[in-house]
DNA sequence: TTGAAAGCGTTACCAG
DNA sequence: CTGGTAACGCTTTCAA
């Protein structure tokens, strides 16, 4: 049978088995037009017998171009960077790039990671509260592109969010017209971009509002359970008519700790959410609705398109900036409503 | 200020400007020993000020390895992959690997998108039915470690899957206990390995059970959506006592549909579904939870191991196969309980 | 401690 | 149409 495969094949012993020049072997491996019907198949015979695969190394060396790029986010916890990244590889792969992902949350040295990506591919995206505007500036002049993702923005870099203040607006004259006004923001606008916005925008949303109050609560992190901890200290002292939350999973926490406080919701406690996961539908959560895909894809292109100008050396253009529309999803928990609302 | 970087720089230019050969600098820069601390800093000052990145792929040819490994995937909906994921790249980057993702889903050419991969990594990650053991087989064979996860096992490769069977007798022995007879178990058994051994599973612990009968309904896919679909149509029929399905986002969809019938969970039907979402905990779901996590770090584990020994050219040792446990998540939908269970 | 030079496995240009 | 042969940018002996 097929004999041990000690080292890895390379062009040179496919061009010794077919009996023609690796340059043969190049050209018939990658359908160029200069090769015979009969040597292609004997090459390609011999390809499969000796189960060659090529270097990329040594191809994206010669071809000067890694057909890959980055995507870098803090963690992966919780579908929202799942979603994103997956619309992101679907758009890469349709421009003919891999995907190599990074997540900098259990790093030691998040910004020597990037850097290192940022060698191993033709451009880099790079989402949230990652890495410093000072590594993302010396990334993007050394010549390697890079996107922003729900970052705030740096100067020449192209940057792509979905809308949090005007939504947040948005949702603040909901909850005012329910009638809520004690709120409480639970979320820390510290901890990244996407945070602030939402806070900023609830806080001049409630503005416009007569007699409302706004409070800030930080949560230890972004999940259930922070959500969980902090409400069960919120609801010890005064309590609010309603909680904003800065996502879906502290939202959902805190639902656990009014349930475990005997609090009917949204009858005691108004709660809302951002992201709309699923759980946000099946705990009848109000949210607001990110286009999380097409957010990710929108990356990819974009990424793709610079690229491709830097490689042609064309003159770069401006940095982009562009804010995808996000909509409020209202559910159970803000207040009760006349009619059935439905989803 | 600094003059636009038309072309990337390399390790001449760094060379040149630290007035060093090309040897010295790349010591210099990995922290070689052989070199004075005073021409390190020289050198590391070029660099800095060329804004120098090393290339990965000249690297990678010259150490011959990628540093870097592949995981690919059916798809990314639902955070079952996504938790997979992350796992896996926390234990490669543990490894000093960096990771690259292929999702098969939406592709023309899996097979070929595969074995290009293969390529450009040091061991691959494959989970469930992306591709047939034949390009399995081929990849091994060809000198490059794989790990199978969630995947039938192929003769001389690693895998790696969570208990399936095993758990759904225990879930077909816990229904019986509820009373229920007659079963359906909502998915394709030929879909998916996992899916088919949860099926089978099911019947096995079914059919100790005296009196009960098993039938199977295929969804059109995995999703809410499909789930939903299925049980409208079901439920116009002669309806079952309970509805097993292959995971729960299907799960979820059967749980709308009931709704939107009138039917009331578990008093006229009861559901069950698989992963342990966290949706599934606030729609109340009895389920399954897997170690996605886990998975995803041990499939890293092994292949690093496989990766060294193949790199020193130890003797192969055979092939390794675990499955990890699974344990039933009692909730409210698969029947009434005495006592509330919390989890 | 440093430099020169030989690879690493492809691609692509230039002759024939 | 095919073969020879420079690159590609780095790491790593081998000498000095």
């Amino acid at each position: 049978m097929a004999m041990k495969a000690l080292t890895k094949p390379t062009i040179y012993q496919v061009a010794q088995l077919a009996g023609v020049s690796i340059a043969t072997v190049s050209r018939a491996l990658r359908d160029s037009e200069l090769v015979t019907e009969q040597t292609r198949e004997r090459v390609r015979a011999a390809a499969r017998q000796l189960r060659f695969t090529p270097s990329g190394s040594a191809r994206s060396l010669a071809e000067g171009r890694h057909a890959a790029n980055g995507i870098v986010f803090p963690d992966l916890v919780g579908p929202y960077y799942a979603e994103v990244i997956l619309g992101y590889e679907a758009a890469a792969a349709a421009t003919g790039s891999s995907v190599l992902i990074l997540a900098t949350h259990g790093r030691r040295d998040p910004a020597a990671a990037v850097r290192d990506l940022a060698g191993r591919v033709d451009g880099l995206t790079v989402l949230g509260r990652t890495v410093g505007d000072d590594v993302i500036g010396q990334i993007a002049a050394s010549g390697v592109p890079v996107v922003l993702l729900a970052r705030d923005p740096v100067p020449g870099v192209d940057s792509l969010r979905a809308a949090n203040a005007s939504t947040a607006r948005a949702l603040a004259a909901h909850l005012a017209g329910h009638g809520h006004r004690d709120v409480t923001f639970l979320g820390d606008p510290e901890g990244s971009p996407d945070v602030a916005g939402r806070f900023a925008g609830l806080r001049a949303g409630l503005a416009r509002q007569a007699g409302t109050e706004l409070h800030l609560v930080r949560p230890r992190g972004l999940d259930l359970q922070a959500g969980e901890e902090a409400a069960r200290a919120l609801l010890r002292g005064r309590r609010p008519d309603a909680v904003v939350c800065a996502n879906d999973e502290v939202a959902l926490g805190v639902l656990l700790a009014a349930e475990a406080a005997g609090l009917r919701v949204p009858g005691d406690l108004a709660v809302t959410g951002w992201d709309d996961l699923l759980a946000a539908r099946f705990a009848g959560l109000t949210t607001v609705r990110q286009p999380m895909r097409e957010l990710g894809a929108a990356a990819a292109r974009w990424l793709h398109r610079r690229i491709t100008e830097t490689k042609r050396n064309e003159p770069a253009r401006a940095a982009r900036r562009r804010i995808l529309a996000t909509e409020v999803v209202v559910r159970r928990t803000c207040g009760p409503h006349e009619e059935v609302q439905q989803q």
